[in-house]
This record gives structure tokens, C-alpha cells and sequence, in this order.
DNA sequence: TACGATAGAGAACGAACGTTCTCTTGGCAA
DNA sequence: TTGCCAAGAGAACGTTCGTTCTCTATCGTA
């Protein structure tokens, strides 16, 4: 059917929902199909089990964030005002009222003795988010360390945002950040100063 | 009976053990009690419900965390070393061969829209983590700022730690660290220069 | 109108959960 | 030895889960 597609992006965002809510374990099929409005048979005929349904929705959760990091990234021009602007997209994100935290953060808790498969899409997607901030941070010129600095201050916010609740750790993060980056530059540029070329 | 704290230290432990290494919902009462090796009956005489237990394993976890912060800040002598001093036990826990994160973040996770009490006692721990750190900071002498982004740090690679796999978060976050102390206190420096007394 | 395929609604299934209840055993006072 | 209470083992209860199955209604085609 070509409204399949259709209805595979209810179920996952029905599920989604349901899901960062509650939690995946608290959310039976049933409260999908009700959410979905969608019986269970055509649920499990577009995803074969839970499992599968559940690494769909964090596929979502990826390209989500991929998107609104990328349109962070759009009004600034130089890699290092892109690096910072992932605080400002975090900020926007915490002060969201249904957030509690990061969705992968919060899968891999609950399901880590679980589904192999969900640990996996969780670990994907951090080492990407350490990738496109390692790439950036060449692009600014500073050295690699910086790179995981700033990644764990992004991954740190996250986690203190959900705990503490409270957007006040993008700022900080934020402010963290910007002295790494100074501190980083300006120990490159003495650096290359000493031996040119 | 006198040996009620022995056994509900037992019982703590045996669900410790189980829901770090498989989560908290995954884990049945009746395995616990294997783990145990105690009646159902005595759990529920001592524990009323799952959530007490969890509680109280939380409190344990707790406990030992404060513990093992106490221990890695004896060998420092000044506040700076005992900040630094944060990511050393850190590493060494990273490096725990079931190391899979902090109970209270994967709880947190897993439980997030869940059991209040649950919610109530990772909040508080991450709550006492950053006031320790804020009168560290104090005492190095460093403006307040500072706390919370080494605290951030902190989360940060706990998370990093666990959904990546490998300590070596741990030394990353410390290098951050120093790098924002000696910014800190560089600029207090200076600005205490400008204007004496 | 008759018919075959499709899919919705939800009953049904076996397993597992948190919690309670029953049965049994063992140790101790008289 | 007899009676009694504490406690262990685990059966039982009611619910909920993921998944499958049955029944029924609808629809396009002849």
C-alpha cells in the first residue's frame, strides 16, 4: 500500500510519545494502537516486534536532532560560533515543557540489560554526535582534544537539564565551552606563532 | 530480631547487583529473593513494596558514591586537587569491567515516568554532588561559575563513559577541568589585582 | 448481486509481574 | 512429649504484557 509509509509514521510517532513519557517498558502495544489509531495487526505487519518499533522511533529521534542541530548551525558562520550554537539548540530543547532529558540517555538506562539492538542505535548516535563535534573543531583550527571536551559538556547539560530540571545547564555548558574554545585558540595560536609554517 | 539489618543489607545488595546489571523493571521480586537467598515473606517485611527497595537501593548507591568522593579527596591536599581528584575516581570506576553507567541516571531513565520517590532521590544526589562541588570551587577560591560546569563535566562523562564504553571520558573531563581552573583562577587573579582588598 | 481479499476490533494465549496466602517445618517453653 | 509461634518455600491471585488468532465488515470487481 503506498499509505504505508503514512501509517508507519503514526505508529512511530504515537510511539514516541508514549515512549519518552513513560518510558518503553511502561507503554504496552495496546496504548500504541489507541494512540495510533491504528489496529495491532497493521502495527505489526509495519514492525515486526517492539524491538523493531522502538529502534524506529529512535531513528526519528536521530534525524530530529541531526535536523535541529543543522539549522543551529545555519545562522552561524564560523565553526566556532557552529560549535556554540549546539548550547543554544539545547538551551531552546530544555526549556521545552515536556522535557526530561535525552531519549537515547534515557532508552540505554532502562534497556540496557535488554535489547542489543537498542544499546546500539544509543552508542550510534553518540559517537556521531562526537564526530560532527570533532569535524567542527578541526574546521575552527583548535587541536582534536577540545573535540570530547565539548562533547561531554553537551552530553553533561543533557543529563543535568532532565535531573535537575531547569535550563540553566545549556547556559553553563555553554559558558564552559566558550572558555575551552579561547583557551584552546589561543594556546594554538602562540603555538603556531612559535614555529611557523 | 537483631539480624533484620543484616538481611535487609543482604537483600540491598542482591537487588543492587540485579537492577544495575539488568535495570530495575526487568527484574522480578522472585529473583531477587534467589539473589538473596531470603523468603519473599522477609523481603516484604522488611521492604513493603519494590519502590522501598529501590529507594533503598539508591540509598546504598548513594553511599557509596560519597564514600568512594570522600576517599579520592584524602590524597589532595587543596581544594583544586580535591576538584581534580573528582575525575580520578571517576577513571578508576570507568574502568570497572560491569561498569555501565550511574544507577541514578539509568534509573532516572528507566523509572522517569514512573515512581516519584525514585525520581525524587536521583535529583537529590545530583543536587549534593553539585553543592560539593560549588564549595570546592569556593574554597579554591575560583568564582562560582565554575561549579556547575565541572559538575556538568562530571555527568557528562558518566554518560559518555557508559554509552560509548571505555574510561576514557574520565581523562578527557579532567583535562577540561583543568583547563577551566586555571582560566578561573587566572582571571580571579588578575581581577583581584585590578582591584586589591 | 455475488465473491474473494483486506483490514479493523478486540478476544485469546502463555508468560511474567508484584503481592499475598497456605502449608510445612523447626525450635523452644512447659 | 505436647503445644505454639516464627519463618521458609513456593503456590496462588489478579493484572498486564507481547504477540497471535478469530470474527466481522468493507470494498473493488464481475
Amino acid at each position: 500500500m503506498i499509505d504505508d509509509t503514512l501509517t508507519a509514521n503514526r505508529i512511530v510517532e504515537a510511539a514516541d510519545r508514549l515512549f519518552y513519557a513513560r518510558g518503553v517498558q511502561a507503554v504496552g502495544m495496546d496504548a500504541i494502537r489507541g494512540e495510533a489509531g491504528v489496529s495491532l495487526k497493521r502495527i505489526y505487519s509495519l514492525f515486526p516486534s517492539k524491538d523493531d518499533l522502538t529502534v524506529a522511533v529512535l531513528h526519528r529521534r536521530r534525524d530530529q536532532w541531526n535536523a535541529g542541530i543543522a539549522a543551529s548551525a545555519e545562522n552561524a558562520e564560523t565553526a566556532r560560533e557552529k560549535l556554540l550554537a549546539i548550547f543554544d539548540f539545547l538551551d531552546a530543547w530544555f526549556r521545552e515543557p515536556d522535557f526530561h532529558g535525552c531519549a537515547f540517555i534515557n532508552v540505554f538506562g532502562e534497556l540496557s540489560g535488554g535489547s542489543e539492538q537498542v544499546r546500539q542505535q544509543a552508542r550510534k548516535q553518540k559517537q556521531a554526535f562526537v564526530d560532527y563535534v570533532a569535524q567542527l573543531v578541526e574546521d575552527a583550527g583548535a587541536p582534536e582534544e577540545l573535540g570530547p571536551q565539548i562533547a561531554i559538556l553537551a552530553e553533561g547539560a543533557q543529563t543535568t537539564a532532565a535531573i535537575l530540571g531547569g535550563p540553566e545547564a545549556a547556559a553553563q555548558a555553554r559558558a564552559a565551552a566558550v572558555t575551552l574554545l579561547d583557551s584552546a585558540l589561543e594556546r594554538n595560536a602562540s603555538a603556531t606563532a612559535q614555529q611557523p609554517g
